[in-house]
DNA sequence: CCCAGAAGAGAAAGCGCTTTCTCATTTTGT
DNA sequence: ACAAAATGAGAAAGCGCTTTCTCTTCTGGG
C-alpha cells in the first residue's frame, strides 16, 4: 500500500502539500494540485484511516448499542442509523446489550475502548446517571426512544402515551366497552405512557378503570399468552385486548386460537409498534405504528450533527398512527 | 486520558517495561511487573487501540457484510458472529449490501478502507473471481453459505440439496403425489440445490417431475403469492407446496386464505430457513430448519483462527433438519 | 575465579498521517 | 516604487503505541 510519503514523492512536493489537496482545508496551487491528484491515481493511494485517526483523534465510527440483533424492531433501528451514518461516510461498530445491566455495561464500555466517537443507544438497564456521566465525560450519545431530562436534545422519542390512547379509542369507536390490556413493565417509560394513554382514552368517555382488566407482561411473546390466560381467568368479561407490543398480541392471538375462540369474532386485539412480521400473523394485526426507521435516523443526524458539524434536520418527538388490519372489529353485542 | 508514557513515569520504567508487561509478551521482572500495574491501576490506563493498531497493522475489527438488517435470517447471522467475535475482544463493523452489485462492492471498499483484519460476508451479487481477488490480495475473508472452489475452508454451507429433499419426502410420507414447488433464483446456488433436493425426493418414489408444478420465485414475500396464483391457474391438481424460503411460503399462505383456501386441509405448505416468524403465521409453519447461528459462529471461528491464531473448533458442513409444525397434513384423497 | 551466555530493561526508530511553525514569494495599498 | 500584508509550501513535531537493537547485569560451567 501506497503511502503519502510516496504520493508526495511522486508528485515532487512535501507530503504536507499532498494532505493539504487530500483534505481540502488549505489553499494549494492548481498546478501541484493536479500533480498530486494524478500521483494519487497513478498509486491509487487511500489513506491510511488509521493513522488519520491517530493524528486527528477520531475515528469516524459510531458505536451502536441495542438489546438484541435478530428482532425486527431493532433491525428497522440499525438499518435506518447504518445508512445514515454511511452515507457520511462514517462506520458502525454494533453490540449487543441483551437488555441486561451487566452486558450493555460492558458493551458501553467496549465501546469507549474503541475510541469511537459517539454513541447511538437503545439502552433498556442502564441508569440514567451512568448515560449522564459517559455523555459528560467520554463521549456524545444519542438515545433512541428514551428520555433523560438534563440531555433532551440527545433524546429521540416517541409519543407513547398517544399510541396508547389511539389503540384504545379505536376499540371504542368499534363500540367496545370492556377493554383489557397488557402491559409492558411499568417500570419502564414507554410501557408507563401506554398505559396512561390506555387509561386516558377510557377516561374520556366515562368508562371506569379496572385493575382486573389490566395485566402486567415483560414485553415477551410468552406474556401475551400468560396474560390472556390470566385476564380470562379472572371472570371479568371482555370482547377487546390490547396489548402493549406486538410480540405479546402475537402470543395472545395463538393463546386465543389454542382456547379455540375465533378472531376477532370472538375478540378484537391491538397490538403495537407495528413489526414486519404484525401482518404475518392471523388475522392480520390492527396495530400502533412506532416510527422507529426514522427515529433512528434522526438521533444518527444529531450526531453528525453534534460531532462532524453537519447540518441534518432532525426531530426529537414522534407522533405514533393507527395502522388497522383485521384483528379488531365492531363489537356485536 | 493517561498515556503509556505517564504510566511509566510513575512506575518509574521506561515505556518499553510498560508495553511488555501489557502486552505479555516477554518476561519482566515481578518486582517492575508489580508497579507497573500499580501505576495502570491508579491512572486508570487503557492502552489507545488506535496508536496500537497503528503501531501493529492490526484493527481487531472484522468487516461484516449482510444483505439487510432487518431480517431475521440475517439477524440471526449478526447474533452470532457479533457474539463470537466480542468474546475474542474483537468488534464488528456491519455494512450491507442489498443484494446489489454495486452496493456491495462499495461495502466492501469501505471495509478494505477501514482497515478491517478480515471479512466476513453473505455476499449475493458479488462474483466468485471477486471475492477471490479479495481475498488473495487484500484480506482473508469468510463466506456464509457460499460455496468457491479455491477458497473452499472460507466457505460454510447448508447442504441445501438434503434440505430440499426432506421438505418434500415429508410430503410424500403423508401421501401427497402432486406436489408444487415455487423456487427461489436457480442462478443462485443454494436455491438450484434445494430444487434438486425436491426433485430428487420424487424420483426416489417414481414421481414424474413436471415443469408445470415448478414456479420460479425470487425469494420474496409477494413471489409467494405471484407463484401460488400462477401455478392454481396453470389447471395441474396439487395438493400440496414447497416454497423455497418462509418469505414465500407466508405470501403463499396469506394468498391461499384470501383465495379462501382453508389450511392445512386444502393445500400442505413447507417452508425452508425457520426464520422465527414461521410460528408467527397461522397455521404454524412446517419447514426445513437452517442452522444459520451455528453456520455463522463457525464463520466467525474461522477467522479467528486464521488472522488471530487461535483454536476454535470449526465445521464447513451443516445438514437441515424438518421442523414439523400445522402447516401440512395427510393428504386425504 | 573467569568468561560465555542468558535475561531483563532502556533508547530509539518507526507506523502513516495532521498541523503548527517558519520562511520565501506574491500581492496589495499608497 | 516600497513597505506591509497575504499567500503558499516545506520542515518538523507530534499522535500513543510496538518492537528491534543495544547495553547491563546475572547466572552457571569448567
Amino acid at each position: 500500500m501506497a503511502t503519502i510519503y510516496q504520493v508526495a514523492e511522486r508528485a515532487g512536493v512535501s507530503l504536507s502539500t499532498v494532505s493539504r489537496v487530500l483534505n481540502g482545508k488549505s489553499t494549494v496551487n492548481q498546478a501541484l494540485k493536479e500533480r498530486v491528484e494524478q500521483a494519487v491515481k497513478d498509486l491509487n493511494y487511500r489513506p491510511n484511516s488509521v493513522a488519520r485517526s491517530l493524528a486527528n483523534s477520531r475515528t469516524d465510527s459510531i458505536g451502536v448499542l441495542v438489546p438484541e440483533l435478530n428482532a425486527p424492531f431493532f433491525g428497522d433501528l440499525m438499518q435506518a442509523v447504518e445508512s445514515t451514518l454511511r452515507a457520511a461516510d462514517k462506520h458502525v461498530i454494533i453490540t449487543v446489550g441483551r437488555n441486561c445491566l451487566a452486558t450493555e455495561k460492558d458493551a458501553v464500555e467496549f465501546l469507549i475502548s474503541r475510541n469511537c466517537d459517539a454513541l447511538i443507544m437503545h439502552a433498556e438497564a442502564l441508569s440514567d446517571e451512568y448515560l449522564l456521566e459517559i455523555n459528560n465525560t467520554k463521549m456524545p450519545i444519542a438515545l433512541v426512544n428514551r428520555q433523560i431530562d438534563g440531555i433532551a436534545d440527545a433524546c429521540t422519542v416517541l409519543n407513547n402515551e398517544q399510541g396508547g390512547y389511539l389503540a384504545t379509542r379505536h376499540l371504542i369507536e368499534l363500540g367496545h366497552k370492556n377493554i383489557a390490556y397488557i402491559s409492558g413493565p411499568t417500570e419502564k417509560n414507554d410501557a408507563s405512557q401506554r398505559l396512561a394513554g390506555h387509561k386516558r382514552a377510557l377516561s374520556e368517555v366515562g368508562i371506569p378503570i379496572s385493575s382486573q382488566l389490566i395485566y402486567n407482561g415483560d414485553y415477551q411473546e410468552e406474556d401475551g399468552k400468560a396474560g390472556l390466560l390470566e385476564l380470562l381467568a379472572r371472570d371479568v368479561p371482555f370482547s377487546a385486548l390490547v396489548c402493549a407490543n406486538d410480540w405479546m398480541a402475537s402470543g395472545a392471538i395463538s393463546c386465543a386460537r389454542d382456547l379455540g375462540m375465533s378472531l376477532p369474532q370472538d375478540l378484537s386485539i391491538v397490538g403495537f409498534d407495528d413489526v414486519v412480521f404484525a401482518h404475518h400473523v392471523y388475522p392480520r394485526l390492527t396495530t400502533v405504528s412506532n416510527p422507529i426507521y426514522e427515529m433512528a435516523e434522526m438521533s444518527a443526524n444529531y450526531i453528525l450533527n453534534k460531532v462532524y458539524g453537519q447540518k441534518k434536520m432532525v426531530q426529537r418527538l414522534f407522533e405514533p398512527t393507527l395502522v388497522i388490519r383485521e384483528s379488531t372489529m365492531k363489537f356485536e353485542g
